[in-house]
RNA sequence: GGGCCCGUGGCCUAGUUUGGAUAAGGCGCCGGCCUGCGGAGCCGGAGAACCCGGGUUCAAAUCCCGGCGGGCCCA
């Protein structure tokens, strides 16, 4: 690795100079060259000498040493500061980029270790919204990078079946005359989700014997058998297949389905209790409001205990949702002896198998053992995660395996909340979506909504192309656009939706992404040398800035291994898209002298490859025309 | 009342995990650049008490403590 070799050299020739433990770092500025070292700030104090005189000294020293990609040292107020040799630098940077090609950047850390991400896992009684959509794309985007750093990863999607999700839809349906069938043109998710979900649960609000019906349904959905349990397994099974192609039209993708209802059903649950109350972890409240109810003790813990033991198990038998979660994390992990069967659902677009958790089904799967189980669910989660962790730990569990991806939720601007209809009062600066009251933008609309906005600006410039080829070409800018605003933001950060502001397709957007690489293919297609990786003479700052750019990929992905953050690497790939750029505009390719146009050849090719490789992990679609 | 998160030009953000050299971009605003590799681009300009106050350090947007403001969770 290019880079590697750099920094190991300026670190040997630190040694050699008698820095005993040299402290490197890529240098802020290209005016201090590559590497800078801030070993002479250390070792000042210990020789009672200024910084700048210590770092003096060690690059005189340095300077009679042989160097190879190392050009020059200087000492610059204290800092150590390494020069390349950019003409033999920038051939082992496209060197490798060429040579690696697609597996550009990967170092293959993750090697024969498996990892378990659930993400999505949105309720099956109506459609993705935007806010679904950030965690759908920061899942699969953590999916596909550490896929590529060599980790076997199995995508989970948590269905909550269950009676109390559900209710409302199948009271609609029995009792309330709404048809099975949505209105034509209409999906059958967001006919559940929009329509019947809103208006029947206002009709319940106002009704207390509409209530106690709900009641019943829940009942009877739970028992397992009976008609309003045959129906909403039928509703469940049409819904997620809606919400699975939207996730599809995201670019995600699943291996593995699990409906939350066969927690109870197959006795996972049951197992988990058993062991509790083995271990004397839960107890049996005999009074006060909690009468009857199960829970699990938290004095030891020292922040989850300042606000009381959980309930796991209400006094009419029925398991809380943090209950069903325990149990469904430590099967994750590995701890119960119970497992689920499955049965074929679908394949994903790639035609990887999807499989369903199904008590009829045939096919058994065995996780194995895991190096993490990350679980991407909103921030306001964290409570009740923290719980399932602290309790993993009392099964004697490995719960430092187990990592709630907390990140935070997507809301609306107060105009766009105007304009789906909802009142906003004075001083309400954001609005938060709701499904109950059907305020929200759902993820269909959004990407509806940035395609025709894509295809407008498609029709402008390519009017001679088939109105099949724009569309297209259209679904992959708004595809793009989406997911990068939404792993663009830290994700701890509110995302404050802005319809207006996510359609300008210009500036840091994902279609800036996709029409660099768009315009580096055209140089490509346009000339007949064979790119070289040699340098003719000492390469511009432009093409350097590209180079060193390019060159710190590998990096960027050894730290994402530790730290699970995204947004660094959509942060990476818009810098890269933004130094091509400035190199189309300084380095003119075809119109150069032949040996510097084979090198820039090579240049632009290795960008090629090495914006694909990152635009990949981030599943923002790529286009060599748009 | 308890716990967690956020606070950087008019607006949105990067940089904070690993403290270092004039705080980096985008939007908007002002002014330039297309018969020359695609202007969804590029260049220049104006615009910042890095929320406030302490502390640690040779060095703090970054670490620690205490406030203030906003958000979330629990009670």
């Amino acid at each position: 690795m290019a880079l590697r070799k750099l920094m190991e050299e300026a670190e040997k020739l630190l040694r050699s100079a008698g820095v005993e433990e040299p402290k490197i770092e890529l240098s802020r500025d290209p005016r201090y060259g590559e590497i800078s070292s801030l070993a002479a700030f250390e070792l000042a104090k210990k020789l009672k000498k200024s910084p700048n005189e210590v770092a003096s000294e060690i690059v005189d020293r340095i300077r009679s040493e042989q160097m190879e990609l190392v050009k020059d040292v200087e000492a610059v107020r204290g800092y150590i500061n390494f020069k390349a040799n950019w003409i033999k630098y920038s051939e082992e940077i496209l060197k490798e980029i060429l040579e690696k090609g697609e597996r550009y950047g990967s170092t293959e850390i993750g090697a024969g270790r498996k990892i378990i991400i659930e993400h999505t896992s949105v309720n099956p009684n109506k459609p993705l919204h935007v806010g679904h959509a950030r965690n759908t794309c920061l899942g699969d985007s953590l999916a596909r990078i550490l896929r590529f750093i060599g980790y076997d990863v199995i995508v989970l999607n948590y269905v909550d079946d269950s009676g109390a999700q559900m209710a409302d839809l199948i009271l609609g349906f029995t009792e309330l005359g709404y048809p099975l069938d949505p209105p034509e043109e209409m999906r059958f998710d967001e006919y559940c989700g929009d329509i019947v979900y809103v208006e029947v649960s206002k009709k319940v609000e106002e009704d207390e014997n509409l209530a106690e019906r709900r009641r019943k349904i829940v009942e009877e959905i739970e028992s397992g058998r009976g008609r309003c349990y045959e129906l909403n397994k039928k509703v469940v099974e049409r819904v997620l297949r809606d919400q699975i192609k939207t996730c599809w039209r995201l670019g995600a993708t699943y291996n593995i389905l699990n409906m939350e209802s066969q927690i109870i059903s197959l006795n996972i649950w049951n197992e988990i209790f058993d062991k509790l109350k083995e271990k004397k972890l839960v107890y049996r409240a005999e009074s006060g409001a909690k009468a009857g109810c199960w829970l699990l003790d938290l004095s030891k813990h020292p922040i989850l205990s300042k606000e009381g033991d959980e309930v796991l198990v209400r006094s009419d038998g029925t398991t809380t949702y943090v209950a069903r979660d325990i149990a469904y994390a430590a099967w994750k992990l590995g701890g119960t002896s119970k497992d689920f069967k499955y049965s074929i659902w679908g394949a994903n677009p790639d035609g990887g198998k999807i499989y369903i958790t199904d008590e009829a089904g045939d096919i058994e799967l065995k996780m194995g053992e895991v190096d993490r189980v990350i679980n991407v669910i909103d921030v306001r989660q964290k409570r009740p995660q923290e719980i399932v962790k602290y309790a993993l730990k009392l099964l004697g569990l490995r719960s430092e395996k187990y990592v709630h991806y907390a990140y935070e939720i997507v809301a609306l601007s107060r105009k766009d909340a105007e304009r789906l209809g909802y009142c906003v009062e004075r001083g309400e600066k954001v609005v938060h979506m709701s499904g109950r009251k059907g305020l929200y933008i759902k993820v269909e609309e959004m990407l509806n909504m940035l395609k025709d906005r894509a295809l407008e600006e498609v029709k402008k410039r390519h009017e001679d192309w088939s109105m099949e080829k724009m569309i297209s070409v259209a679904e992959k800018i708004a595809v793009g656009a989406l997911r990068y605003a939404l792993i663009k933001p830290d994700i701890d950060k509110l995302i404050v939706l802005d319809t207006d502001e996510i359609l300008r397709l210009e500036g840091d957007t994902g279609p800036y992404l996709q029409y660099s690489y768009a315009r580096a293919c055209r140089i490509l297609e346009k000339s007949e040398d064979e790119p070289s990786t040699k340098p003719p003479a000492e390469p511009l700052e432009a093409e350097k800035r590209l180079l060193r750019r390019m060159a710190i990929l590998p990096k960027i992905l050894l730290e994402f291994d530790e730290n699970l953050l995204i947004k660094p690497i959509a942060n990476y790939a818009y810098r890269l898209a933004s130094d091509f750029n400035d190199f189309y505009e300084k380095a003119p390719v075809l119109k150069a002298s032949k040996d510097v146009r084979r090198f820039r050849l090579g240049i632009v090719m290795a960008f090629k490859v090495t914006l694909a490789n990152v635009l990949r992990l981030l599943g923002i679609p790529l286009m060599e025309e748009m």
